[in-house]
DNA sequence: TGTACATCAGTGAACGCGCGTTCACTGATGTAC
DNA sequence: TGTACATCAGTGAACGCGCGTTCACTGATGTAC
C-alpha cells in the first residue's frame, strides 16, 4: 500500500524528524535564538548544506518547531478534556496537562509562551496551532453552559465598551452562547493559567512557592470557582 | 565637594551609564541572547577590547542590565503605591504602572520576565531587586488587613499541607500578620498580572482581546474583587 | 524486464560575516612628597 | 607649586571560534517507455 510513496520519500520523512528532533534536543541548550543550522548537522552526521534540502532556512525549521510545539501542547489539553467528565474536572485536568507537558518539555514550551526570537516572526501558519489550548478552554465554559451548571456570576461585573465588543467577538467564533461574564472571566483564569507556569519555568517562583505544585493545583481550583465551574458531584445532564 | 571624585571618575561613572544605555538599545533589535559586546563597542566609537575596563565579561553586563531593568519597574511600582490611597486603589494603581512600564520596555521586560537567556544563569545579586514589586503587592494586602478592611474570604479554600507552609513562610518574612487565605489569593492575583502582561507583549492576545488595555483594566478589578479589597469610598482609618 | 533519462539527496569548498576575550602598548590623569 | 611615579583608559592586533547560505558536483533512486 502506501501508493506512490517510494523509499525516497520516506527516508525524506524519516530525515524531516531526525533533524527537528535534533533541532528540539538543541534547543534545550542554546536556545531558540541560538539554534544553529550547522550544529543539527553536525549532530546528524550531515554536511550543512544538506539541510537545505529539507528546510529552506533556520527561520522555517524554527517555525516548524512552533508549529509542533503548539500542536503538542494542544493535543495534550484536548486529551485531557473528557466528554464522560464533568467540567470543573476537565478543567483542572486540562490546567494540570498543560502544566505537565510545560515541565516536561521547558524549552518548547519558552519557545512558544517565552519572549519571541529576535529577528524572527511567526508566520501566519502558526496561528491555529497555537489557538488550540484557549479553543479547550472554553469548550469546557460552553460545555459547563449548556449543561446548565456555570454558575450566572451575579456579583460579577459585565464587561463593558470595547472590551464587551471583544467579548461578543470571541463568543460568536469561539463559545456561542456563553455569558459574557463568563467569558471575560475564563479569558483571566487563561493569562492566570499561563502566568503561573510561565512564572514557575522562568524561576520567578523560586524562594516563594517552590516547589509549586500544591500552589498550581490550589490556584487552578479557586480559579474553577472564579469561572463559576459547580464542583464535582454535579453530574452532566 | 565630591570629596575624592576625580575626573577619571566622573568619566567613569558616565561611560558605565552610556554603555548600559547602548547595550539596552541593542536588546531592543536582536533580543538578550545575542546582545554583542562588540557591537556596543561599535556603536560608542570605541574599540571593543575598551569595554573589559567596565564589565569583566558580557555575562556582567547582562546582569547589570538585568538588574537595572528589575529596579527601574520596582521603582515605578513603589511610586504608585501611596500612602494617602486606599488599598483598592493602589492596587489598580500598580498594576497600571507594571503594566506602562512594560508596554514602554517591552525588551527590558522580556529580558527580566520572558524565556530565561541561554547559557546565562542570573546571580545571587539579582534576587533582592527581583522581589520589589512583589514586596509592593504584598504590601497593599497587608495595608488593607492592617485597616481592617480586608475581606475575610469566607468561602475561599484554606491553603493546606505544603502550601500552607509556603504561605506561612512568606507571610513571616514578607507580609507579617496576614491571614493566609489573603496572602494565598495575592499570590494568584500576582501570576495573573504577569500572566497578562507577558500575554500582552509576547503577542498572545493578538486576535483575542487587542488592544488589550480595557481587558487588563477589567481583570486588575476583578482579582482586585478576588483579593477581598473593599471598593474605594472606604478610607483608611 | 530492461534501458535511458530525470529527479533528487548529500558533498565539499567557498563567501563574507560576526563573536568574546587576551595582551602588550601608549599616553593621559591622579597622587605623594 | 613642581616633580617623579603610579594608576588607569583606551588602542590595535591577534587567537580561535562559529554562523547562514550558495554553488557546482557526484552518485543513488525513481519513472516512462
Amino acid at each position: 500500500m502506501n501508493a506512490g510513496r517510494t523509499a525516497r520519500d520516506r527516508a525524506r520523512a524519516e530525515l524531516t524528524l531526525e533533524i527537528k528532533d535534533t533541532a528540539r534536543r538543541q534547543l534545550a541548550v542554546e536556545g531558540a535564538a541560538r539554534l544553529s543550522l550547522r550544529a543539527v548537522s553536525r549532530e546528524l552526521g550531515m554536511v550543512s548544506s544538506a539541510l537545505y534540502r529539507y528546510f529552506p532556512s533556520r527561520d522555517e525549521l524554527l517555525t516548524a518547531l512552533i508549529i509542533d510545539a503548539y500542536d503538542a501542547l494542544g493535543a495534550a489539553a484536548e486529551r485531557a478534556a473528557r466528554h464522560d467528565q464533568d467540567p470543573r474536572t476537565n478543567w483542572q485536568a486540562v490546567c494540570r496537562a498543560v502544566r505537565a507537558w510545560a515541565v516536561a518539555h521547558p524549552h518548547e514550551y519558552a519557545l512558544i509562551y517565552g519572549s519571541p526570537v529576535a529577528g524572527y516572526s511567526a508566520p501566519p501558519s502558526t496561528i491555529q496551532p497555537a489557538s488550540r489550548v484557549a479553543m479547550v478552554l472554553l469548550g469546557l465554559i460552553r460545555q459547563a453552559h449548556e449543561a446548565g451548571i456555570l454558575a450566572p456570576l451575579d456579583d460579577a461585573p459585565a464587561p463593558s465598551g470595547v472590551l464587551a465588543e471583544q467579548i461578543a467577538g470571541l463568543a460568536a467564533s469561539a463559545a456561542p452562547g456563553v455569558p459574557a461574564k463568563g467569558l471575560t472571566r475564563a479569558m483571566i483564569a487563561w493569562t492566570q493559567l499561563f502566568g503561573m507556569i510561565s512564572f514557575e519555568l522562568f524561576g520567578q517562583l523560586v524562594g516563594s512557592v517552590d516547589p509549586s505544585e500544591p500552589f498550581f493545583d490550589h490556584a487552578t481550583a479557586q480559579m474553577a470557582d472564579f469561572l463559576g465551574l459547580a464542583p464535582a458531584g454535579q453530574p452532566l445532564s
